[in-house]
DNA sequence: GTCTATAGGGTGATAGAC
DNA sequence: GTCTATCACCCTATAGAC
C-alpha cells in the first residue's frame, strides 16, 4: 500500500521536464537530443511528442518555471526585515544561494534563453525584468533614506544581479563553498557594493 | 598597387578563426555548423579541413588565443602603479573592459569550454588558473599591508573574477554602458569589495 | 589550396499498431 | 499513452578533380 516513488516522479511530464533540465544543463540545448531526454525519463523518443509539441517547448516550460521560482525567491526574501540593508542582504543572499543549490535549473534558465522562440523569449524576459526591478527598488529606497552611500543605483543593481547569475556558471556541488556560504559571502558583498553605512 | 584588405583578412586561417568566433559566440559551438563557419569566411565547407583537423580544433585555437590575450590584459594592468588599491583597480578595470570590448571572443572563451576535448580543456584551464592567481596575489598582498580590510582574499577573488567574466554574457554594444564605463564601475566596485581604506 | 560531390551517420518529428 | 519503425533532412568529415 506504500508508494515507493513520489507522485511527481511518476508523472511523465514531470519526468520529462526533470530529464530535460539535467540534459540541457550538462550539454546545452542544441547538443541535447530528444532521444537523450526521453531515454533519461525512461521513455521512447516518440513519447516526448505526446506531451510536448517540440524540443523548444520543453525548454520553454523549464525556463518559465525556473524564472517564476527565481522571482519568488527574490520577492519573498525581504519579508519581515526592517532596514534596507537587511532586506537587500537577504535578497542577494537568497538569490545567490538559489543559483548554487539549483545550479542545474539555473544554468538552463540563465544560459539557454537564446534557444527560445522569439515569442517565448519575450515572455521570459518580462520575468527577468521584474527581478531586476525588485532589486533596483530596494537599492533606490536605501539610497533615498541615506542608508546606502552609492550614488549609482543602476550600476549596483547590475553588479549584484550579474554576480548572483554567474554562480550558476562556476558552482560545483563538490566545491569549496556550500550554497549557504555563497549566500553569506554574496549578502555581505552586496552591502559593501552599495556602501551601506 | 594599394592593398584593399589587410593581410590578416586574406590569410584563410585568420578568416576562418574570425568567422568561427562570431558564429560560436552567436549560436554556441554545437549549434554552429562547419558550413556556417566556412560560409562566413567565404569558403566551401571542405576548405576548413585543409587548415584544421576538426571543428573542435577550431574552437581550441580560439580558446587558446582568447585566454592568452585575457591573461596578458590582467598581467599588464598593474604595471607602473604603486599601491595595491590602484593595482587591483586597474586589473579589474582592464579585465572587465576587455570582456565588454571583446565580448564576442569573451563569450566563446568563457562559455564554450566544455566543448573542448579533455586534453585541450586541461591546457586552457591552466591559463585560467594563472589569471586567478594574479588577482589572488594582488588581493593577498593588499591585505598583508593593511590596505584592504577584507579578511577573505579567496572570496574577494572569486567575486571579482566572476563579475568580470559575466560581462561577456550581458554586454551589448548598443547598451547603456560603454566598455570604458563598465571598467570604471567595476574598478571602483573592486575597491569596495576588498574594503580598501 | 580550393572546389564539387558524397559517404556515413545522427536528428527532430510523425505514422500506426497495441 | 506508450511503443517500434521510419521519413526527410542535416551534419561532420573525406575523396578526388583542378
Amino acid at each position: 500500500m506504500t508508494r515507493e516513488t513520489p507522485v511527481l516522479r511518476t508523472d511523465p511530464v514531470q519526468r520529462l521536464l526533470g530529464a530535460a533540465t539535467e540534459a540541457f544543463a550538462e550539454r546545452g540545448f542544441h547538443a541535447t537530443t530528444t532521444r537523450d531526454i526521453a531515454g533519461r525519463a525512461g521513455m521512447s523518443p516518440a513519447a516526448l511528442y505526446v506531451h510536448f509539441r517540440s524540443k523548444e517547448e520543453v525548454l520553454y516550460h523549464i525556463a518559465l518555471r525556473g524564472h517564476r521560482e527565481a522571482r519568488q525567491i527574490v520577492a519573498d526574501a525581504p519579508a519581515g526585515l526592517a532596514t534596507h540593508a537587511e532586506r537587500l542582504r537577504a535578497m542577494v543572499h537568497d538569490f545567490a544561494c538559489w543559483h548554487a543549490g539549483e545550479h542545474t535549473m539555473g544554468r538552463v534558465v540563465q544560459y539557454e534563453l537564446d534557444a527560445l522562440d522569439p515569442a517565448h523569449r519575450t515572455e521570459v524576459v518580462l520575468l527577468r525584468e521584474q527581478i531586476e526591478s525588485d532589486v533596483l527598488g530596494e537599492i533606490s529606497a536605501g539610497i533615498a533614506t541615506g542608508e546606502f552611500g552609492t550614488p549609482d543605483a543602476k550600476g549596483a543593481t547590475l553588479v549584484l544581479l550579474s554576480l548572483c547569475v554567474d554562480v550558476a556558471r562556476w558552482y560545483r556541488p563538490d566545491g569549496r563553498l556550500s550554497p549557504a556560504e555563497i549566500g553569506d559571502l554574496y549578502g555581505n558583498t552586496a552591502l559593501r557594493v552599495v556602501a551601506a553605512r
